[in-house]
DNA sequence: CGCATATCCTGACTGC
DNA sequence: TGCAGTCAGGATATGC
């Protein structure tokens, strides 16, 4: 489900709604969910105690850093929310796999009806505070220091397509199955389009395209689909769903030049083209 | 190396 | 109304 926009709108959330809360305790009753631990006295032990210094977003992964600097991370994968509420009597809602309590008393609340989400602690204490288990991950789109000569080194030499170098996360971190169709017709670049044979022109149209394109994403709070399952902290949902151009929106017209939006399966996933736009 | 496929899960939706 | 089949925002392992 979240992509870069969803993360690091959840991130703005946590950010104003955890950072200074110390943990009193930690149910996790989903063994799946904190997986990289051994059980959940374990995890427990290393996130109780601790109080949140601030959070920070890498890619589409969310980091608590603790006061022992130690960082909780998590992963909202396909179908993870993480939900803050002032009331611990609130009814938890299905699949709640992980329940942080406060000292004040409000929760933070990990809910995954797939399971495929995680949440876990990193020891690291490098010195630039990076998360040593996240190491293979691409550049941050967002970063001024991703420029589009960054963008080309970590495209133009692979022979690969489009879309598929996209969603790898080891060229660029954060983006997903809507995102890389969003971003690919703004840059008028086809899904299939080879790597090594972007010239400079097109990697700054791409680069553009994705700076503009996850901006303003962030912008709109993210994009919540039919299923409304991405939802932020509060449980609001977003609402770029309504400005996307390609995506979920196979057999309407492209909003550019009339042509009827396509939907093909491409690198294992949904992709949604305009043929007209698109080269 | 690049690519397709399967896998981890639950739930929503489609068509009979 | 029920039920089987399909599909879903991600990441990773495997085999060609």
């Amino acid at each position: 489900m979240p992509e870069l926009p969803e993360v690091e709108v959840v991130r703005r959330g946590l950010a104003r709604g955890v950072v200074g809360r110390t943990v009193d305790a930690v149910e996790a009753t989903g063994a799946r969910s904190i997986r990289r631990h051994a059980d959940a006295d374990e995890f427990g032990g290393a996130v109780v105690g601790r109080t949140v210094r601030r959070v920070d977003r890498r890619g589409k992964y969310l980091l608590l850093r603790l006061d022992d600097d130690s960082v909780l991370v998590a992963h909202l994968r396909m179908s993870g929310q993480l939900i803050l509420t002032a009331d611990a009597t609130r009814p938890r809602a299905r699949h709640t796999h992980v329940v942080l309590t406060f000292t004040d008393g409000g929760q933070l609340r990990f809910v995954d009806p797939r399971t495929f989400g995680e949440l876990f602690v990193s020891a690291t204490r490098s010195r630039d505070g990076a998360v040593v288990e996240l190491a293979s991950l691409g550049p941050e789109p967002l970063d001024r220091a991703t420029t589009p000569a960054v963008l080309a080194a970590r495209l133009t030499p692979r022979r690969t397509r489009l879309k598929s170098a996209l969603l790898d996360q080891r060229t660029i971190a954060g983006i997903g199955n809507i995102y890389g169709d969003e971003i690919a017709f703004r840059a008028g670049l086809r899904h299939d389009h080879r790597t090594d044979s972007l010239t400079p022109a097109e990697v700054a149209r791409l680069h553009a395209a994705m700076v503009e394109v996850l901006d303003a994403a962030v912008r709109c709070g993210g994009s919540s689909l039919a299923d409304g399952q991405y939802v932020d902290v509060d449980g609001r949902a977003g609402t770029y769903q309504h400005e996307h151009a390609v995506f979920a929106r196979a057999g309407e017209p492209c909003l550019r030049c009339g042509r009827t939006i396509e939907r093909v399966r491409f690198a294992g996933r949904s992709t949604h083209f305009c043929p007209g736009c698109q080269h």
